[in-house]
DNA sequence: CTAGGGTTAG
């Protein structure tokens, strides 16, 4: 192997050593890395996130102190690690010694420790951390924000989480996700319940993510009427494949007496809710027409076309219902 | 080379 100290060379290595920690293959990675004449602080992050990706920390961690020099990057890289394996402990004295060390923490750094704020004796460090990023200027960044609104959901501090939510510049779906489900979360299905409506209403796209946690909370609240017409949404928007929220159903179904439509949900997701090798990230979020294979619509024909306001919706015979956009449909309904 | 949201039970 040629042995020049080149810059060229050291890139070369660099490329090599990301190639073979993309491969997984850290015994290749390591052996360039310790071949090579000079390394630069690229050299050792790659290879610090290799050994993050295995788990491996104390690994990362010992690469880590052996660096002549660390940046934004190595602590990053070495914190999400820690936060990410629950080790909170570490990954907060990692982030202080960053900023002791004269090192601007960024958005990475700021979402790794906001995620290891997770139960009410963490909130006034959440808080703290919620002070320091905007303080820092980074309060505006939807990732960021979203993490906060997250965080504060986690600890239990809903009021703090939607004045968040009020106050920011843009949202995206996450931003709306993390809001509904805090409150699903949180055992106020009703207020989560007043928010996914509006999302219904809007453009947004609903993925798996949010019905599975929606349901979940009418599953808490034994809101049988109204998981019945989130049963019936799921199949209309053709998330039914989804493990997550083919259990939910099933949960919620168990949790109110309805132990036939919970079996029932079960049976399904043997018979053709994950058919197709399709994984959860896989299933389209959008709202046109059926889906190839939803749970319900498939045992017998239970899809039927229905127009209702603007165009035309798919109602879901077996589940007797319609997914109400409205609250005031609530009163009509009872009425 | 580093970032954000999900279920069930116990």
């Amino acid at each position: 192997m040629c042995r020049s100290n080149s810059i060229s060379n050291i890139f070369l290595s660099n490329r090599l050593i990301g190639f073979y920690v993309e491969s997984r293959s850290l015994m290749y990675a390591r052996r360039v890395f310790d071949e090579m004449f000079m390394k630069n602080v690229y050299s050792y992050n790659t290879l610090i996130s290799g050994h993050v990706n295995e788990g491996l920390l104390n690994q990362a961690h010992q690469l880590f102190n052996e660096m002549p020099e660390r940046d934004t990057i190595s602590y990053n890289t070495l914190i999400s690690g820690y936060a990410k394996l629950g080790h909170k402990e570490e990954a907060l004295e990692l982030f202080k010694s960053m900023v002791f060390e004269g090192l601007r923490p960024n958005g990475f750094s700021f979402t790794s420790i906001l995620g290891t704020f997770s139960s009410i004796l963490e909130t006034r460090y959440g808080a703290g951390m919620h002070g320091f990023i905007t303080k820092a200027g980074f309060e505006g960044n939807v990732v960021i924000a979203n993490s906060i609104i997250d965080m504060y959901a986690k600890c239990g501090e809903m009021e703090n989480a939607e004045k968040l939510f009020c106050i920011m510049p843009d949202h995206d779906e996450i931003s709306w996700t993390s809001l509904v489900c805090g409150f699903a979360k949180n055992g106020e299905f009703w207020r989560a319940l007043k928010i996914f409506r509006e999302m219904v209403r809007s453009t947004m796209e609903l993925d798996t993510v949010i019905f599975a946690s929606v349901i979940s909370g009418a599953a808490w609240s034994t809101a049988l009427e109204e998981g019945t017409q989130l049963h019936c949404l799921v199949v209309k928007r053709g998330v039914g494949g989804s493990v997550y929220v083919g259990s939910v159903l099933v949960d919620m179904y168990a949790k109110c007496g309805k132990i036939e439509s919970s079996s029932r949900v079960f049976e399904e997701m043997q018979n053709g809710g994950v058919q197709g090798n399709q994984t959860d990230s896989q299933i389209p979020t959008k709202k046109s027409g059926p889906p190839a294979f939803n749970t319900l619509g498939k045992e017998c024909g239970l899809m039927e076309r229905h127009d209702l306001r603007l165009g035309a919706k798919w109602t879901c015979r077996s589940c007797y219902s319609n997914f109400r956009e409205h609250e005031d449909d609530e009163e009509e309904h009872k009425a």
